[in-house]
DNA sequence: AGAATTTAGCAACAGCGTTGCGTAATATGG
DNA sequence: CCATATTACGCAACGCTGTTGCTAAATTCT
């Protein structure tokens, strides 16, 4: 959630988030744990876990004995207090998620998707899935909203799906607004990739440095985390990183420019060789650390998975060898944590991130 | 400035920012420009402004009279209340610049450095060259601290000068608290191009998207502006924009990898062919913009503003002509509207930027 | 001259984190 | 067993923020 005005009950909104991101990463946590971590005084903090407190949010779940002196309480982040739920929309899948308010995956589903699915089928089986997932378990007033996750090009500000790439039927669809609307829940939508490292982010719980996700199925693209916040560019495009040249004089690639990374990389695939298909993924990626300088990469994506280890060592032995990267240069590398779930997961925690995430002040 | 916890304090900075960022992007405005721009009540923007106004750095400047009613009363930037000094350190030249709080250049002079200065010379340096220029002006109390923009590698967080390329005599040199104790000012140390896109973003006063500053001068860096501040990654080495890849099977290069941007646009250039390393360069800008999605792109160094128009021509036929970029993506390529005090000015901005800019609130 | 319109600001207010200080709960030492 | 030191916690007062309600001022239009 995006403001431009700075009043008090966005300090109220921003010191709770603070306290609620301490909660998410360590477990559990006392007054004093979350004064060193913030700087908030104790009193205020005393006041940000009962308001806490008082919504559900969090609760107190026993003492800490110190070697001397009055005990201290320890409270705990209650993760059965909210829920979303995320969706993967691929092109021909659909898998749903749901997770809880820690970032744990409690269900996990796939359904097919038929070739050139349009909106309306998109819809009903959003709404079955949701339906299937949420008849087991009552979720009345805790499910905060859905989370889309889809492939680009897309306008996130304005909930638009632009014009997917090979999906016919999908041209300025105002995919959020119908959706909210059908499915009577808040809907988020964002580029897959974008949800994905939203997952490695808001699992982590703040203090989670710049990094990107990088995902190898049926295409290659990226998401970016960057100071504190996803980014999406100026027009919900970045991570186009597939396309990205990396052989001037190399084959022509459906964008009309030679030697994308996407291309080159494909061809190795395809040609059987993964080992030198993940040696050129592993050069676009020291590419981006080049220009961006990460603390973390995350593999992820059906393709790239199903090699997971290959890739992975390809991209670790670049990035440490390549370059003259001092010690003080670290960057860790690891396959998504979350697997075959990290877009839909994503895509969930982005709804929970509008609401308990630390909110951002828009640009002037 | 960076905080982690959100207090009254912050609020009065943040909107008092916001109402400076409106006065340097539109030359005059009224309390009624304020509230259309951010969004807060009329009450507070008087309150805002009447802070201002007591510390002198806006004033009234008459009223409009409008078709019917009480006039308004017409407010600016008092330009001249601050300023700061802005220095470019380059391998054998020191360029300083004096700015105000409008972001416009009153002074530039460049000054030789001997080859393989030592950290001792660069300070002599910067204590006569600042000397002349406040010489002449009385800035008692207006001058808000100096700001060095230099090579790379350093660390911005400690103000520390790890190992400046092609430089002897440059490492983990502690320059930002050496240089505060010698010259007696406050002093930010950041990369050269980092400071360069500050420059651009700093003077049109907030509502500047996502862009990169690309540099041209013995090497090829990035700077990026993104969301709303700079972008330094997370050891203050993003930009290394030049030891991208771009041609797997090209010349090896000083950073061991083979067909990095710089050697096979240098390599251009040095044979005369210039229409073919800005090509070069141009593919190299279009793979940023896959890759972040950037609504401007400027360009500056050196190297390329000497051939300015062959560059400016060459990056804007391929973002408008490669990649199937439809009519709703759209990037604006310029030349640094600074040209070669684009670095040290945006340096001088940096400074400002701590005191006046909108104030950021750091990941937790 | 009087009504309508627009701008400006005073005063009271709710809510934020901070500060000062008193109180509760524990271990330790005599 | 009891006094003391130590640690945790919260009430109450405070300063400050932006907001709200309302009044006053300055101008044009009728």
């Amino acid at each position: 959630m995006t403001r431009i005005t700075a009043d008090v009950s966005f300090l109220r909104g921003y010191n709770q988030a603070l306290v609620m991101a301490v909660g998410r990463r360590v477990g559990t946590f006392e007054r004093s744990t979350v004064v060193d971590a913030t700087g908030l005084t104790p009193q205020a903090v005393s006041k940000v876990i009962a308001r806490l407190t008082a919504d559900g949010l969090i609760r107190s779940a026993g003492v800490r004995r110190p070697t001397v002196g009055k005990p201290a309480v320890v409270y705990e982040l209650i993760p059965e207090s909210r829920y979303a739920i995320g969706a993967h929309v691929a092109r021909r899948t659909l898998r749903l998620v749901l997770v809880d308010l820690a970032g744990t995956v409690h269900h996990s589903a796939v359904s097919p998707l038929a070739a050139d699915f349009t909106p309306e089928h998109l819809l009903h089986a959003l709404k079955a899935g949701i339906d299937a997932i949420t008849g087991g378990n009552d979720l009345r007033g805790r499910l905060t909203g859905v989370g889309l996750g889809m492939i680009g090009p897309l306008d996130h500000e304005h909930g638009l799906v632009r014009d997917a790439h090979g999906l016919r039927h999908w041209h300025d669809v105002p995919l959020r607004e119908v959706a909210e609307s059908y499915l009577g829940l808040p809907v988020h939508l964002d580029k897959d990739v974008t949800a994905g490292i939203t997952a490695e982010a808001w699992r982590h719980g703040g203090a989670f440095g710049d990094a990107a996700l990088i995902m190898v199925e049926s295409g290659i693209g990226g998401g970016f985390w960057l100071g504190g916040a996803a980014h999406r560019g100026a027009h919900t495009n970045a991570g186009e990183f597939g396309h990205t040249v990396v052989d001037l004089d190399g084959p022509l690639c459906v964008c009309r420019r030679h030697g994308c990374l996407e291309i080159v990389h494909n061809r190795a695939a395809e040609a059987g060789d993964i080992s030198r298909a993940a040696r050129v993924l592993a050069v676009g990626v020291v590419n981006l650390l080049q220009t961006l300088d990460l603390a973390h990469v995350v593999l992820a994506g059906a393709d790239l998975l199903r090699h997971g280890d290959t890739y992975l060592a390809a991209v670790e032995r670049a990035v440490h060898a390549d370059g003259r990267r001092g010690d003080w240069l670290a960057t860790d590398v690891s396959l998504s944590s979350l697997g075959a779930d990290a877009i839909a997961a994503g895509a969930a925690m982005q709804v929970l991130d509008e609401h308990y995430g630390i909110p951002d002040l828009a640009p002037l």
